[in-house]
RNA sequence: CUGGUUGUAGCUCAGUCGGUUAGAGCGCCUGGUUGUGGCCCAGGAGGCCGCGGGUUCGAAUCCCGUCUUCCAGCCCA
């Protein structure tokens, strides 16, 4: 339905009956992330676009045609991020990070890319991501997977499945995209419109074409890793090494190269179904960002889940976590005396921490029995001016129908002890 | 951004070959003797038929445009 209350294209709103299954999502995030050391840190959803240009890559395509940028009033080029990482690497360095000191955070929150709608893609998403910044080390690489499974294991998805792959270092990456370069340009005619607009903007992207003509000469391109240099495939195999150590189920996969020019070494993707076409709920990898203003680029690893991919996941191995009812107390008032002793009593229960929805429109019992009902409260309290007269409420239990007097003081004591 | 697809009540959807006042189910509201929910029964409220233009005596229905939904490509989470 198109409405003008509708919220604008590739946007939705999240409503009561969904948030229970969001904060469960970022809950189980916040305890797991927090075994391995990690805190929240929260950074702007807008930032100056340079802080995404250099890091993320001018080629790519998210720089290129997806981020969300515009001139504030002030003549600043802005843009809403497109991306955790780089605002993160942004705000740490900002703070300043000491040589050799290591920084764990996780955050979450909303993203933006310009594209068309899908299953699991949206203009406005929400990501779930981490960061460990300041260090490079195999094993850190590696468990900053064992934690995204050990998240994922959480959230009732153990099956879902681990590719990893390398990208070697910058300078490794050079003589690569050479090798690649000089093979496909040979297959220029064959290939698909994509991968001919590929080999100059970026050749890396060639490998992971679903086009099936393209596929064929893929298959026999020069293998990534074998152009690397000796350190980047030592990096590498011991990552896999660590990863078979602690029993981590992957697969090398040579044709996850990822998106953002900002990787280095070790990257990673965790696939799982029910997500429509495009199947990567979590992906992330190892990096170098020199964030504006400084002079070093600064190392780290990290990932970001999808939320909105992780449920669709979760839908499809049918798991939801339902909004509980919250009410605990249904106030039914006969008579304006027993009304205004009722608005009292509410505000008393209520000071105690007892939920309590009451009738605040003088309508007939009937209807206030209806709203009770509705309400998914466990008990009715009726009062009127029998009732009030005698100092007591009629208590209605709405599972078995049960119902009894109780004394207005001993309420809080009998119901909820 | 490219291709396809969708739009009628709060929700799910009917609506014939163009023909009066646009329907159903669910939901909602009010009742079914004086103070009791669910089930049942009766009644009621609720529609810019996505929007704009065109054809026609007459358009929810046909034509064009546009917006939106959803799916896919691209890309990524």
């Amino acid at each position: 339905m198109s409405k003008r209350s509708e919220p604008i294209p590739g946007i939705t709103d999240i409503f009561p009956e969904e948030t229970t299954e969001w904060r469960f999502l970022e809950n189980t995030a916040r305890d797991v992330f927090r075994k391995y050391g990690y805190d929240e840190i929260r950074t702007p959803i807008l930032e100056r676009e340079d802080v995404f240009l250099h890091s993320i890559g001018e080629s790519t395509d998210i720089v290129q045609k997806e981020m969300y940028s515009f001139t504030d009033r002030g003549g600043r080029n802005l843009t809403l991020r497109p991306e955790g990482t780089a605002g993160v690497l942004r705000a740490l360095t900002n703070r300043g990070i000491l040589q050799g000191e290591e920084k764990r955070v996780y955050y979450s929150g909303a993203m933006f890319r310009g594209e068309r709608p899908a299953t699991g893609r949206k203009r406005q998403f929400h990501q779930l991501g981490v960061e460990n910044v300041g260090k490079i080390s195999p094993d850190i690489d590696v468990e900053c997977i064992v934690m995204l499974m050990d998240y994922f294991r959480a959230v009732g998805l153990s099956d879902a499945k681990l590719l990893i792959n390398t990208r070697g270092l910058p300078s490794d990456r050079d003589t690569v995209s050479k090798v690649l370069s000089s093979y496909f340009s040979k297959y220029d005619e064959e290939m698909c419109s994509d991968c001919r607009r590929r080999l100059d903007t970026n050749i890396w992207r060639i490998l992971d074409c679903k086009n099936p003509t393209c596929r064929e000469i893929i298959v026999k391109s020069p293998p990534v890793l074998d152009n690397l240099s000796e350190s980047s495939r030592d990096y590498f195999r011991k990552v896999c090494d660590r990863l078979r150590l602690l029993n981590v189920e992957f697969e090398v996969d040579t044709r996850l190269v990822r998106g953002l020019d900002y990787y280095v070494h070790t990257v990673f993707e965790l696939v799982h179904g029910g997500c429509g076409a495009q199947n990567a709920v979590a992906g992330g990898g190892r990096y170098e960002i020199m964030p504006p203003g400084n002079r070093r680029a600064t190392p780290g690893v990290g990932f970001a889940i999808g939320l909105e991919r992780l449920i669709l996941s979760r839908a499809d191995a049918g798991k939801y976590v339902e909004t509980e009812t919250p009410i605990d107390v249904y106030l039914v008032s006969l008579g304006d005396a027993a009304r205004l002793e009722n608005l009292v009593l509410a505000g008393r229960l209520r000071e105690n921490g007892v939920a309590i929805l009451m009738d605040l429109e003088e309508r007939g019992m009937k209807a206030q029995m209806r709203s009770a009902d509705k309400s998914g409260a466990r008990f009715a309290l009726i009062r009127g001016d029998e009732e009030l007269s005698k100092g007591v409420l009629v208590c209605k239990n709405m599972g078995d129908s049960n119902q009894f007097e109780i004394l207005e003081d001993n309420i809080i004591t009998e119901l909820f002890n």
